[in-house]
DNA sequence: TTATGTATAAATGTATACATGTATTCACCA
DNA sequence: TGGTGAATACATGTATACATTTATACATAA
């Protein structure tokens, strides 16, 4: 057990809402989990913090990140930004092999869709589409903030009941991607991320 | 010295470019600088790490980062993006005091115009343009992207010259930014950096 | 009752020692 | 001469022990 293998272990409790924002995490704790000393584990939550997942404070316990509402909707207006424009340069760049391992992967991710794991197939579609851009600062960015913004709706278990809107969009975002229609693309991506901010917003208001 | 210092230490040492892009840094080798044991050097290399200032790999040494021309291409793509925007919806904000803070933070800049440290004022007059837009997540990664244009632009040692340039653009920014006019001030904040783009890039090529 | 201060417990920070992995050197051989 | 492999040096990874800081509990006083 690496730090590394620590950190992904962590990782994937966060990701998957095992792991609550702003549950405490102590490295004696850990430590004891994994039959480790304390070191690779403080290892491991220097590398979470380096993604957003926890937040460190000196001389006090680690915690997974918990934001605010507001800080969320920030987030999703980034998202929207960033992922339009990827996708807008990406479509610059199809060829009909990418195309072909687009329609793939969307295959799919519809295969688990709903079920638990189901984000990452969400991403590996949304990064399937974005790569022909070339962007990789772009994608790496838009991957964190997608993380962060996971955690949120992994706790308030949002999104269960409109999976069905959610596949219909990819359906149609691959329909404009494949057209070419940059604008039409973007808009409806852009429809299809906003309503994903609803969702989490509102479920948190409760 | 704990590990926050010497992390801000080396900060201060690779955003100056005495540590330049690429350069190896040996645990061993910081410790015995800063008196202290190996554990608290490895934090501060974590801290880096998270700011995209130094690269880790496993059981090799940690480098600063160093980037090709294409890489930072992108990156200042997507610092016209956030900047614009930040800029934009910082434009519907403003009141009469933040005028005031920006007019006064816009001077002390130009003092520190052409002399050493310049990149920390200049930052702080971009931040003080973009602060009003409360958007806290896209100024701190604004803030990160340019620390890492900035380690390059040290190495690369360009902008000596063109510095009167710069300074009747920060001019001309304030102008429309207080005039609401949020097109134009867009427009000029992106030639703004994109001739800065151009130049460290063209810098690089030699 | 509430507030404050002290004693205790608990958690993190760091030094040292050792283990493991990586790079380098140099001898040896085809 | 050029390349291959073992031996050595070097750097990072981790466990243990101790130091320091923070949180908790409890007693005491206003």
């Amino acid at each position: 057990m690496t730090g590394q293998n620590i950190a992904n272990e962590l990782r994937q409790n966060i990701l998957s809402g095992s792991l609550k924002p702003g549950e405490e995490l102590r490295q004696t704790e850990i430590a004891q989990e994994f039959n480790v000393s304390r070191i690779p584990v403080r290892d491991a939550l220097g590398i979470l913090a380096s993604e957003n997942l926890v937040v460190l404070n000196p001389n006090r316990k680690a915690k997974v990140i918990a934001l605010t509402q507001t800080e969320l909707s920030e987030i999703f207006d980034l998202r929207i930004l960033l992922e339009c424009n990827a996708l807008s340069l990406a479509i610059e760049n199809i060829t009909p092999d990418i195309l072909d391992h687009v329609t793939y992967i969307l295959e799919k991710s519809n295969i688990e869709a709903g079920r638990p794991g189901w984000a990452a197939g969400d991403w590996a579609f949304h990064k399937a589409l974005y790569q022909p851009s070339g962007l990789s600062k772009h994608i790496q960015i838009i991957e964190e903030l997608r993380q962060t913004c996971q955690i949120h709706v992994a706790a308030y278990g949002e999104l269960k009941n409109s999976t069905d809107q959610w596949l219909k969009d990819h359906k149609i975002i691959v329909r404009l991607y494949q057209k070419g229609d940059v604008p039409g693309a973007k808009n409806t991506l852009a429809a299809h991320l906003t309503a994903a901010k609803k969702s989490l917003l509102h479920a948190m208001a409760d």
